[in-house]
DNA sequence: CCTTGACCTAAAGTTAGGTTGAGATCGTAG
DNA sequence: CTACGATCTCAACCTAACTTTAGGTCAAGG
């Protein structure tokens, strides 16, 4: 337990301070989202703004964000000084866009699925589930007929 | 190309069908998601029954669901006989409960981003993305302190 | 000085959801 | 009958996000 007056503090401290456990913070260092110093012992030495950067990673984890797309938003932050409340804003909106677009592509699942509860049409010919661009874009292995879609051989 | 008087199908054509790759359906049926029949040369003979089956995996894994809970939604399907509208509607609803409770998670978080973009609070003590029943459900390592939580002495 | 606990590195292990490769067999067209 | 593509099994490999292990060092109390 560091006291108020030293500046920095140790990887024990900050994995104790966040729930984070040390093995995880020195992966997070080895993925470039934290940049601790090392004492002279070759001990990490991290800011006392680290625990509110870890924070940032376990909440933007929550939200569905991997360790690469998070890197990019703590990216943005400032190097050289700490980051102001300013500066946390920031990310956030940006990170509030990918979360509001998330949710949207959900609900237009849940809607297309309440769709096709209603009408039965998970066993016909027409279910709106079928949806080929996305599968297009994420795979390129060609077009995928799902639940239904011509179903005339079934 | 079976005719349309055959009865079963061969891996190739599922495959062909659905989009999913032969080493997929292999892997699905190593996990107990598929169970086709063997021929006398032991070679995998699905039914045409299993097009719709397979679809509803790839359907449930863009919702986000998981094998093992895929595995579960199938398992309800009647044994014996090939699955009818109502089978297929019954399970679509239970599966439209996890993804209601999915959205509305999102957007409590959303909202709580909100209010903490609004507020300044990323930054400051009582930022409400502070969740410890979360983390303490999900792991069991003791409270997690997120974002500005006993900020105190940051 | 000695002990003990926190820390170090590097490499290997873990889970999910598959893919890839090797080597052998099946099944069908010519 | 012979080819040749489709299938078979089994084991190894892949990414993400970490954890674990092994073997050794640092730092603080007595």
């Amino acid at each position: 337990m560091p006291s108020i007056v030293e500046k920095t503090i140790s990887i024990g401290y900050l994995s104790e301070r966040t729930g984070v456990a040390v093995s995880a913070l020195r992966y997070y260092e080895s993925q470039n989202l934290l940049f601790p110093e090392r004492n002279s012992g070759g001990q990490r030495r991290f800011l006392r703004a680290d625990i509110r950067r870890v924070s940032f990673i376990l909440i933007a984890q929550q939200f569905g964000f991997s360790i690469a797309q998070i890197k990019e938003q703590l990216d943005r932050l400032p190097q050289g000084r700490t980051p102001t409340k300013r500066d946390w804003a920031k990310i956030s909106t940006g990170f509030k866009r990918h979360l509001d677009a998330k949710i949207t592509a959900l609900q237009a699942m849940r809607d297309k699925l309440d769709g096709c509860i209603g009408c039965g049409c998970l066993s016909l010919k027409s279910c709106t589930l079928y949806n080929p661009q996305d599968k297009a874009a994420t795979k390129g292995t060609g077009p995928r007929y799902l639940m239904g879609d011509r179903s005339q051989d079934i």
